[in-house]
DNA sequence: TAGTTTGTTCAGTTCGTATTGAACGAAGTA
DNA sequence: TACTTCGTTCAATACGAACTGAACAAACTA
């Protein structure tokens, strides 16, 4: 049973206020879209999975928002479908163990950047190569260029490395 | 001695575009002004130090967005000034050790995040406390609560340790 | 002094994207 | 069948932040 407040949102403990804040902050700052963060904050602090319609009146956002936001987390193993019967509805819950967040975080989000740089590096190398030939490059400045571009790989070579022992420190 | 292209902008060499380009989106990712990006990917192939006019032709972006990244870039540790003598100008040049960037992007961008988080983290328990007493949470769910907060807290303590080993590594 | 040349600041615009309302489909109920 | 109840999809909007042009300040030149 949810009390609700004026302007038909739903009124939060100023716990669960302060918790989808936080989570809403992060989100952005990862380049997730806000409301998939809160829905995250929302559902960490609920002792009972919420239906969709309990997301969209306690955070007072769209149906659609609510809707693509669970799918994402859902899509991470953030959060995980729990199927209450004899309701049609679909009702969410946080999955406990945070290394899935984690997990699931880096999976989608930093290994394929991390991938698709392994990539631009090697081409940024051939293009080195073809802007020397061309002459628009000197021979000093590409042996300049080529050292730099070294070092950026040597730098990707270890995230590539640190990358996995973080997520299982995490 | 640069060669300008149609509508006033400088023909980029291959390699430095697609350098421009990988640092912008770079820049993007972390939540910083693509143009920031740009102009750290710019000099970051030049042989030569660039004046901020320099910049603004070969990106084509404005005097003013120039100012502020070669601002931020500096502040970071990124790139430094160097001064040409008999020049008014302000030239500027990457630094070379990529050490620096690293560290300047955890102590400016991570770091302040990390802090305001345990700050969050700690006014949190109070509200729980609270919601605990006002009755707006049982006691079930308090207990719940706390857990899930103290798990919180635990892998934000662990990503505090990590973060200047990993510093230290790249 | 008046006139350059440079970098910074600021208010307004532009642009990307998160968000929304509405239409839709699917799956149930009577 | 007609009528709910849910969830998804899609076109349009709203919002924020990056970017810009223009005004400005500072430092030099003649």
């Amino acid at each position: 049973m949810l009390r609700i407040g004026k302007n038909g949102r739903s009124a939060l403990p100023q716990s669960k206020a302060e918790m989808v804040e936080a989570w809403g902050r992060l989100a952005q700052l990862l380049g997730v879209p806000r409301s998939t963060g809160q829905i995250y904050g929302l559902l960490y602090l609920s002792t009972m999975p919420q239906s969709l319609a309990d997301i969209v009146i306690q955070l007072g956002i769209s149906k659609a928002s609510a809707s693509n936001g669970t799918r994402q987390l859902a899509a991470w193993g953030a959060i995980k479908q729990v199927w209450v019967q004899g309701d049609r509805k679909d009702y969410f819950e946080v999955v406990e163990d945070l290394a899935a967040l984690v997990g699931g975080g880096y999976r989608e989000l930093f290994k394929p950047r991390l991938e698709s740089s392994s990539q631009r590096l090697k081409s940024l190398t051939d293009s080195l190569k073809e802007d020397l030939e061309s002459g628009a490059l000197s021979r000093e400045e590409y042996r300049l260029c080529i050292k730099r571009v070294n070092a950026l790989s040597k730098l990707q070579k270890r995230i590539k490395k640190l990358a996995p022992l973080a997520e299982k420190l995490l």
